[in-house]
DNA sequence: TATGAATGAGGGTTCATTCAT
DNA sequence: AATGAATGAACCCTCATTCAT
C-alpha cells in the first residue's frame, strides 16, 4: 500500500527490460527477427503489448539494445586485452573468452550470426555491425600473435584460425550441447598456439 | 497466326522460371526470405505477381525449387566421389569442387546459410536440410582421409577441418570478392592434406 | 485429312458445349458455384481456358445456359401438362414428372437449390429465376387440384404439398441413392391424390 | 485516466462480437459464405479489417461461432424434450419450437440450409453439420410418435412429415414475411397429429 | 480452332504501432 | 504503470478474363 520508492521502480523497470530481452532474445534466436512479432514476445514475457511500448520505443530499438549487450562484451574484452604485452597470450586470452561467451551465449550468437549474413535485410543491425568493427582489431591482434611466432604466413593463419573459430561456433550454433565445445577449444589452442595444457578456463 | 507449339511454350516457361530463380535467390540472399516479398521478386522480374504463380505454387515452393538446385550440386558431387579409392585423394577433390562451387554461386550459399541457421524459421527449408543429409556423409569421408594419413586424433582434425572450410565461406560471404578466396583454398590444401602444388582447377 | 465439313464442325462443337455444361454443372453442384473456377471446369474437360472462352463468353453466361437446360424442362412440363382436362390427372403427371427429373438430374437440383436460396448472390441467376415463372403456375395447378377433390382448404393443402415435394427433393439431394425417392414417390401419389396403384412410370 | 477495467474490456469485447457475427450473418445468409469478403462484413461493422482479426482468428472461425450459435439453439430443444414421456406431445413440441425458431432467426436458418447443400463446398461447415447430429434425433422421435399414433407405416409418414416441415421453411426463407407460416404451421399440427386448436405457442 | 502466358483486382491474413482509458 | 482495442499498410495468394501466337 505504501507508495514505492524511485528506487523500487528503478528495480522494476530494470527487472521488466532484462524479462523482455530475454524473451526476444530467444525468440529472435529460434524463429528469426522477421519472423517474431512483437506480440509474441509480450505474450511470452507476460505483458501487454502497450506497457512493452514503454521500454522500447519499436520492434528495431528492441533489437537494437540486444545486440549492444553483445557489442559490451567485445569492448569489455578487448579492452581487457589491449594492454597485454606477450601477443600470443594476448590471442589465447581472446580465443579463451570468446569460446566462453558463446558457450553462454548461444541465442545472443545465433542472431548475431544470422543478422551478419544478411546486412540488407535490417538496416539497424547493419549499421550497428559496421560501427562495432571489433572483428578488425581481433584480427590484428592474431596476425600479431603468429608473426612473433615467426611463423612463414602470418596473415593467411590468421584468416585460417579466425576461420576455424567461426566455422567452430557455427557448428556449435547448429548441433547444440552435442557439439564436442571444449574439446575443440583445447585442440585449437594447442594447434595453433602450442599450447598444450590448460583448463581451459572452463565455466 | 499459328498457335505456339509446345516447345515455344516450354522455352518460355524454362525462361521465366530461371528469371523468377534468378531474382528471388539474389533477394532471398541479400535480404532474407522473410523480408522478401513475392511483388519485390515479381517487380525486379518485371512480370505481375499472378504470373509468378504459374511457375510456382507458394513462396515456399519457389523456396524449395531454389534450395534443390543447390542439393543436386552436393549429390552430384557425393556420387562423382564415391567410388575414389584413394580417401585423401577424395577429400581434396571435395573440398575443390566445394569452393568452387561457392565461389560461383555465393547468393546460394548466402541464403542456404542463414536459412541454416535458424531451422524452426522456415519448414519447407529445415524438412529439405534434414532430409539432404549431405554434410554427414562429407564429414565421414575427412575421418578417413585423416586416419588414412595416420593423424593421431582423426575427428578431431576433421571437426577442425570442416570448421575452417565453413568460417571461410563465411567470411568470403560476407566479405565478397575482397576476400582471398582462392589463396586460402591452396592454403586449406597444404596446410592439411599437405599438397603443395595444384593450380586448383580454378573455374 | 480431308477438311471437315461444316456438318462435322457443328457436331464437334455441340459436343464440346455438352462437355463443359457437364462438367461446369457436376462442380457448381458440388462445391458451389463461387468455389469453382474456370481452370477447374477447362482442366475437368480436358480443354484449355481460351478454348472454354470460345463457347461461353463468361462464367456467368455458362451458368445462365446450364440453368437454362433446366428451365426448359419446365417449360416442356407445362406446355404438355396445360390442356389435360383433369386437374388432378394433370397434377398426379406433373408430379410423377419432377420426381423423375430430379432423380434423373440432381446435380442440376443442387445447383438450382443453392442459387435459390440467395438470389442475391448472383446477379444473373436471379434475373433468370424471377423470369421463370414455373412454381407459381404449378402451384395453381395444384390447387385447381385440390379444388376439384373437393378439399376443404385447398391453398393450405396445396402449399402442404409442394412444400412436401421440395422438402423430399432436399433430402434426397442431401442423402443421395440411400434415400427412397420412389417409395416416396408413391406415397406422395397416395396421400395427396389417391392414387393407388402406378408403377411410378419408373425410368 | 484510470485505466480500463478487465470488466470494461469483457464489454467491449462481447459487444463487438456481436456485432460482427449479426452482420456476419445477415451477409452469409444473403450472398453466401462465399461471395462475403471480410472487407464486406468490417465494413458493415463499421470497424477495420484488422480488429475483427482481433475477435475471429479466421473467416471460418467465424462461420463455425456463427453456426454454434444455431447448434446450441438444437442442443437445448433435444435436451428439452428428451425426457417426455408422450412421444406425440414430445413431436408437437419440437415442431412448435422449430417453427418459431425459424421464425425467428430466419438468416441462420438460410445460411443453414445454404450449407448444407453443398458439403464439399465447406469443410468447416460439413464437420460441424456431421458432428452436431440433431436431425437422426429428431426423426427418430417422429417415428416413435407416428408408431404411437398406430400409423400403418411410420417410416413413410416421418420422412413425409419432416419433408413437409423442411419444404415449408424452405418456402419460408425464399418467400419472407408474405409466407403464411403461422397458419402452415397449424395446419401442419392439425393434419398430422390431430391437434385442432393449439394457441400456437407463440414466442 | 486452340493454347496457356499474362494481368489486375480483390480476398484472407498479419503485424508494428498508436491511443483512450 | 498498464491494458488491449483499433488502425492501415503490406503480405501471400486466387481467379475471371484477355491476348499473342
Amino acid at each position: 500500500m505504501s507508495p514505492r520508492t524511485p528506487e523500487q521502480f528503478d528495480a522494476i523497470r530494470s527487472q521488466r527490460i532484462r524479462q523482455i530481452k530475454d524473451a526476444a532474445l530467444r525468440l529472435f534466436a529460434r524463429d528469426g527477427y522477421a519472423n517474431t512479432s512483437i506480440s509474441k514476445i509480450a505474450r511470452e514475457v507476460g505483458m501487454s503489448k502497450g506497457l512493452l511500448y514503454n521500454y522500447f520505443s519499436s520492434k528495431e530499438d528492441l533489437l537494437a539494445a540486444i545486440l549492444e549487450d553483445g557489442f559490451a562484451f567485445a569492448a569489455a574484452l578487448i579492452e581487457e586485452v589491449r594492454a597485454m604485452s606477450d601477443p600470443v597470450e594476448r590471442l589465447r586470452l581472446v580465443i579463451e573468452r570468446t569460446f566462453d561467451h558463446v558457450a553462454a551465449n548461444a541465442d545472443y550468437w545465433r542472431l548475431y550470426t544470422s543478422l551478419a549474413f544478411q546486412p540488407a535485410a535490417n538496416e539497424v543491425a547493419g549499421r550497428m555491425m559496421e560501427a562495432g568493427g571489433t572483428p578488425q582489431i581481433v584480427f590484428e591482434f592474431t596476425v600479431d600473435a603468429f608473426r612473433q611466432m615467426q611463423h612463414p604466413d602470418p596473415e593467411s593463419e590468421a584468416w585460417l584460425l579466425s576461420a576455424a573459430i567461426d566455422g567452430i561456433f557455427m557448428h556449435y550454433l547448429q548441433i547444440g550441447e552435442d557439439y564436442p565445445l571444449e574439446k575443440m577449444k583445447r585442440y585449437m589452442l594447442e594447434r595453433f598456439l602450442n599450447v598444450l595444457d590448460g583448463d581451459g578456463g572452463g565455466g
